[in-house]
DNA sequence: CCATGTTAATCGGAAATATCTATCGATCAA
DNA sequence: TTGATCGATAGATATTTCCGATTAACATGG
């Protein structure tokens, strides 16, 4: 029964009887089958079908949470029993929003010095990416924007507050200034993150408030690109600064401190709300609470 | 592999492969065998086995702990979707302390009247067997004392506080007092409930700080007894004083407050704590709530 | 309106799995 | 030592699962 309700979660992420098959290793009548075994065990539809697959029904979406729990659960038992037998080790999966990358570091490096064993695979999203991730099991942890949450169903650690700096050449336009405001930032032609990203609609907002319409010469998903660009000195940027103080400055290169309204965007690590926590994701919860006492100075 | 965590789940009751067996409806090899599949597939000794059923292991007990989480789960997915489709229906087991039985009817009543076709199964239990049949899942509810619990487990919904009475007849010894003293009551033979119930050890602690050794002329573990015997005018006990009421008083009899250390001792109602909650219990644990404002008055 | 491709359901048989009965081996108590 | 209890094991049987092939139901494009 547990693996039909794996067979639900791949339906509901792939949306498609075919992949998610594939997706479980076994073949379309198979999951087909499994699909239609759930059903008849609920005396229940849980998917809309025609031709093609069409959503699940109102009681699919209960049983879809519902799935989502226990296998989570499942999985949960198996990691902590392993953990038991062989200590920590396993991969740990991360979705990453781009301005967090640089912390990513301040997190792995401790955790592999306690627990050598693990391993580790980090992927950069965006924050609405990050959270379906999570939502689907498909990552253990996620470094994100804790606004709007829906906690509850998932653990937060706050760990820093974003705070914005113009990335510019020194000789550049603004670049002898010791601070500027947003609506200086507006004045200048910008690379920023593509509009997609939480962090690209944030500075949007900012630069939106000035009343000025910036220009936005080029768009990435990539921060190494903007900084590339940046670089060169005939660029400008917007960053975290946490990300500008990672990235290192040349002589070229200033990160001014931008003032004005500092709407607070806390970034924090999710994982899943579960009691007791995969082991792997609990000493990952607890590295990250150690690490926001440092960066609380 | 959930019917095996069942397994699991009813050899951790049975304490006995056989008796295990028989309650899921399988025989012992059957069982035996899934057993040692869970223990194949995690490669870990879960039961410390001799030539008879030795307690479970380390890791055993933590899968124990997970397994009751997720078999739990899946039930509660089952009632979540049965309720979908019929509407609340359904049967609603509770394990009540026999002090808080009049209680009972204050929940079931409103209960039946929103939701006709909702059936009750009422246990008596002492509260320590409360607890165990709810963790177990052998009933879906509790009412019972709040005292001593372990929260996050359990959700808990205070409903009342205890205070006591001594009922007695009106002619008897202590029949004429207004109000009367835990050594006015230490000093008078008394039916009590038996020591396994929590009332009764309270009750023996009041007693015992007295200082002086009360004399209990008998013992049952049922209210209803106890009740026949003080009716006749010639045997004196002590009860919650909402049980008194309840029970109704003869012209002969009189139920006289007990003044002194007024110890708090809360009963109410205690459902395993799930998120989101089997609809019945659900409905049940929202009642409780209407109840509780009601009762606080 | 038909051809074509896509998608999921259905069917039949092979393979894997589960369960039962019967029995064995170990242990414990008398 | 004997008898009783308990759990593991073996072998036979039944059930379930799963795959490959096929079919049915729709789209889409000509």
């Amino acid at each position: 029964m547990l693996e039909k309700l794996e067979f639900l979660l791949a339906l509901a992420r792939e949306k498609h009887f075919g992949r998610a098959a594939e997706v479980c290793g076994v073949t379309q009548p198979t999951l087909s089958a499994g699909v239609k075994q759930i059903e008849d065990a609920f005396g229940v539809l849980l998917v809309n079908r025609g031709s093609r697959f069409r959503g699940f029904t109102a009681e699919g979406e209960r049983v879809l949470e519902w799935a989502r729990r226990i296998v989570g659960d499942a999985r949960a038992m198996r990691e902590e029993v392993l953990a038991l037998k062989h200590g920590l080790a396993g991969r740990l999966r991360l979705a990453v929003v781009p301005t967090a990358l640089p912390m990513v570091e301040t997190l792995t490096t401790p955790l592999r010095a306690r627990h050598p064993n693990v391993q580790f695979t980090v992927l950069t999203r965006t924050s609405a990416e990050v959270r379906h991730l999570l939502d689907n099991l498909e990552v253990d942890a996620g470094l994100t924007y804790l606004n709007n949450e829906s906690p509850g169903r998932v653990t937060a650690v706050p760990l820093y507050r974003e705070s914005y700096r113009l990335l510019v050449a020194a000789d550049g336009p603004l670049g002898h200034r010791e601070q500027v405001t947003w609506s200086d930032v507006a004045q200048v032609p910008l690379c920023l993150l593509t509009p997609d990203m939480q962090n690209r609609r944030i500075i949007d907002q900012y630069l939106r408030e000035t009343g000025v319409e910036p220009t936005i010469t080029l768009e990435s998903d990539s921060m190494l690109v903007l900084y590339s660009h940046v670089r060169t000195g005939r660029w400008a940027s917007v960053m975290p600064s946490r990300v500008a103080a990672m990235l290192g400055l040349t002589d070229v290169l200033r990160a001014i401190p931008i003032i004005g309204a500092d709407t607070s965007h806390t970034i924090g690590l999710v994982a899943p709300a579960r009691e007791p926590m995969i082991p792997l994701t609990a000493a990952l919860v607890a590295e990250a609470r150690r690490v926001a006492v440092l960066l609380a100075d």
